[in-house]
DNA sequence: TCATTAGAGTGAACGGCGTTAGCTAAATGA
DNA sequence: TCATTTAGCTAACGCCGTTCACTCTAATGA
């Protein structure tokens, strides 16, 4: 019998789960040791003691196990960081964006081939938004790793939003900094559809979003570069990091 | 017969470089087609009219003709960059570096795959210098593609060095813009030996190299992000990354 | 309790892949 | 002319992802 009346999950799902699991972690390791192109069904059959063909049961192709695979390293990714910048309070946004920018490069860094996978990966490399819509209601047919890269990228700018608000709350109405370049309408548009629904019901002015998408590029450029090698710095990272952020902080006029 | 008395390529040198030719022709149209790992030696051997056996006659690995499609991409882009700077004066170092940067960026963009296959390719990913020292004396030991790269980065890089000199010249001694942020011994240290090369026997002082490093980062991750496609702006991607580069110039004190 | 059923796993096969070894025939150069 | 180099072939090896038909077992419902 063992009926399950407790509505909880059944021997037979937890049996699966944990199956699940092992495949996950064989898949990972084979990505941690060879890189992406390393990975291979066979292989990860081979180590979790079963046929090629078992897996079927569990992941529909290679590649729909891989995409599993990226969700899952996003999920660990925004874990990390929400931690992170939970040690600084709600108020302080300046800190948790810090806070969110280190985990960031720190996860990266420490994950290369998990990060090289999740870049790499032909579908949702981080577009910033989804067809302009939010991502509360979450459309049907996009790609899930898009998803969970554009929810990682709303983790800081929602941050950086609320930076927004409350310099605005305390009267200064345009970021610091070097002001916001003249641009055309449509540009202006798009920018704003594209990063102006971190707040609900509310647009961030323009100036601010220039000011965040010139930060993130900034971010975005050194961790990639970093995680490719091909950062002008090899031994000193941590600190040429670290003084990159704090001189890109300044150059958006706040103190640091 | 047919001997060779003028010293010239004999009919087989022709035949064979035709043959090579034909070959990265046909790799080249399956990465554009189908991406990085969509290209097939045996497909290649198929659309060339050939056993798969056959092209290892010309080339020893897959791998051995993708390190050298991906060379030949870096001489075209060197090739379209230097073309482009040329069409400024030598001493117009601002002018030739604006040219440097759009060029890179016009590049990588209209040539997506190519690009993707260059950065992602495992060993070479456009480290800035090898082991310290310069390009000119090329060393046995390095992978060919990080030559390559390193002699794409050093065409801005000498242009940047000549500004910097011609900014001495004229009585300039710090770049324009934020000043430079204090950094450890050994972080200088390193900073100079990788970049501070540009120019023979006279290093490059810390203020430009960081500015330089800074401004890199910027444009990699511009132009990086713009191929993965995780830009926050899709339609106006031109004006976007005009006025990212122009807000950088002006963020490091150089009139636009 | 017992027949039914859904799920997990197997084994064999298909077609494709990169690569190697040994052969043949043609072009080359002395 | 003749030895040598070279381009290409055939055949095979051992991988790979994927599919299909099959078995066995454990949960299910009357």
């Amino acid at each position: 019998m063992t009926s399950n009346t407790a509505g909880g999950p059944t021997r037979r799902e937890r049996m699966r789960a944990e199956t699940i699991a092992e495949i996950k972690a064989s898949a990972r390791k084979q990505l941690q040791e060879l890189g992406p192109s390393g990975i291979s069904l066979r292989a990860i059959a081979r180590e979790v003691g079963v046929t090629p063909a078992a897996l079927y049961r569990y992941f529909d192709s290679l590649d729909a196990l891989l995409i599993q695979l990226c969700c899952d390293f996003y999920d660990e990714l925004i874990g990390d960081t929400r931690e992170a910048m939970d040690a600084s309070p709600p108020e302080d946004h300046l800190e948790r964006m810090k806070a969110w920018v280190w985990t960031f490069r720190g996860w990266a860094v420490g994950h290369r081939r998990e990060f090289e996978l999740m870049i790499s990966y032909p579908e949702g490399n981080g577009a910033m938004s989804v067809d302009g819509r939010r991502l509360e209601q979450a459309p049907e047919d996009v790609d899930p790793i898009t998803l969970k890269s554009l929810e990682h990228s709303q983790l800081c700018g929602r941050e950086f939003a609320g930076f927004w608000k409350q310099t605005e709350r305390e009267g200064g109405g345009t970021p610091g900094g070097p002001p916001m370049p003249e641009v055309s309408e449509a540009l202006a548009k798009e920018l704003q559809d594209q990063c102006g629904a971190f707040i609900v019901g509310e647009p961030v002015p323009l100036p601010w979003v220039f000011t965040f998408t010139s930060a993130w590029i900034r971010v975005f450029g050194l961790v990639v570069m970093e995680t490719f090698g091909s950062l002008p710095v090899q031994e000193n990272v941590d600190e040429y990091y670290k003084t990159q952020i704090m001189a890109m902080l300044k150059d958006f006029g706040l103190e640091v």
